[in-house]
DNA sequence: GCGACAG
DNA sequence: ATCTTGTCGC
């Protein structure tokens, strides 16, 4: 098990001098524009201290729970602030502070508020363009952080771009691009080392069948699906067969097991068709159809997890993925209620359909994964997605991951001893 | 050369 | 996939 990813961060140097205030986030819903340091903590739940001005989370924020630490910062640079509570008789005074100034000075008396001071500031400007390395050099210079380490702090930093107005798509993208390319220099992704994968999945496309090679009666269907722990270097694969008619559950099966391979878009099914094969041997029953929540033939090399997955095991499946991995279809001609469909074209083949499995809500990309027809995998997505986007199957398997997940987490970072 | 890229 | 606060609309 690998330490050293979170060391860093019990280490971390903030330069907050505040005396801590608990419970401030009554104050800051009545008191916008609020600018200071909010601490807080929830039970035993979570911790978290964060820097606001004017109403905007802004600067640093630390936030611990059970399963994780993380820091991150949200101009990456300046963050100074604190606050200072003082009791004076019966009166109470917060003092919030950042960069050196006073932002906002608070007097209350038996919880109620007596007086209040606001300083008229700028609104931070913001940095719309720039190099995510040298941005990487800068946090890592100021914080004392390795860049390596910063860089998992910044899979979620970003996308709380949105509150302060930065094009967060574009931050998004610069960042997953930084991220490959450095996985790319450290040699993880040497071209050379994934070869056999992939000749393996032109093994795989010679035994993929496109017809309908099903029971007459199907009487169980399943769902498949995969949750990680990346700190831990640990995966749970989990299999959950429903009934097809009444899609109750009918016997659940899971695998908790070392993550052996990375996330490569092409070679995703290499990362989890394992866990979920050892899942599978678990079960007593065996489901007439799987739902994957991936992708079949609509794949580079028409092998995504569900049809390798419906090849290893000889059993039909289908693909039924939230994002699109490769292919196009005309998004203007897809209607927008529940059943509609567009062709999803991928080198001149049909590889699948977006299909809307509900009114007015974002299509799934359903594609055969093995032994079924398109037409029937669409009548089956449908069938087994009633009430919501996603189908029946992967939500429950989706719940039986992560509660595992949960479970299997033994440390606490709540808990000092602990850790 | 750069962008896109299932979970 | 993974992490979560706050806001808004139905």
């Amino acid at each position: 098990m690998k330490n050293n990813y979170y060391k860093f961060r019990q280490d971390i140097k903030v330069n907050f001098s505040n005396v801590c205030i608990n419970d401030f986030s009554t104050l800051l819903k009545e008191n916008k524009p609020f600018s200071g340091v909010v601490e807080s903590k929830y039970g035993k739940e979570y911790y978290s201290k964060r820097t606001y001005i004017k109403g905007y989370p802004y600067g640093l924020n630390i936030f611990i729970n059970k399963r994780q630490r993380s820091l991150y910062s949200l101009d990456f640079t300046k963050s100074n602030g604190y606050a200072l509570e003082y009791e004076n008789n019966d009166r109470t005074s917060f003092e919030v502070y950042d960069m050196g100034f006073l932002l906002e000075k608070i007097t209350c008396v038996e919880g109620k508020i007596i007086e209040k001071e606001i300083t008229e500031i700028d609104i931070i400007e913001t940095v719309k363009e720039f190099n995510i390395k040298d941005l990487l050099e800068e946090i890592s210079v100021k914080y004392e952080i390795e860049v390596d380490d910063i860089d998992s702090m910044l899979g979620w930093g970003l996308s709380t771009y949105k509150s302060v107005k930065y094009d967060y798509k574009f931050l998004k993208k610069q960042y997953w691009n930084y991220y490959h390319k450095t996985n790319k220099e450290m040699g993880l992704y040497k071209n050379n080392d994934f070869i056999k994968y992939y000749t393996e999945q032109n093994k795989l496309k010679d035994q993929i069948i496109k017809g309908d090679v099903l029971p007459e009666k199907i009487q169980y269907v399943a769902g498949v699906d995969v949750a990680y722990n990346e700190q831990e270097q640990i995966m749970v694969g989990a299999i959950v067969v429903l009934n097809a008619e009444t899609l109750e559950v009918v016997e659940q099966s899971s695998h908790v097991m070392d993550i052996t391979f990375p996330y490569i878009p092409g070679l995703f099914s290499f990362r989890e068709v394992p866990a979920i094969l050892e899942a599978f041997k678990k079960l007593t029953m065996q489901p007439d159809l799987i739902i994957c929540d991936a992708q079949g033939i609509a794949h580079p090399k028409n092998v995504g997890m569900a049809t390798h997955l419906g090849i290893e095991l000889d059993i039909p499946t289908i693909g039924c993925a939230k994002k699109r991995l490769v292919g196009f279809y005309e998004k203007e001609k897809l209607g927008s209620n529940r059943a509609d469909t567009q062709e999803l074209i991928w080198n001149s083949e049909t590889v699948g359909v977006a299909l809307r499995t509900q009114d007015n809500i974002k299509p799934m990309f359903v594609s055969i994964g093995h032994k079924i027809s398109l037409e029937t995998a669409i009548e089956w997505v449908l069938k087994v997605s009633p009430k919501y986007r996603l189908p029946e199957t992967t939500r429950q398997a989706d719940q039986l991951v992560n509660s595992i997940l949960k479970e299997t987490t033994d440390y606490d970072f709540l808990d000092d001893n602990k850790v």
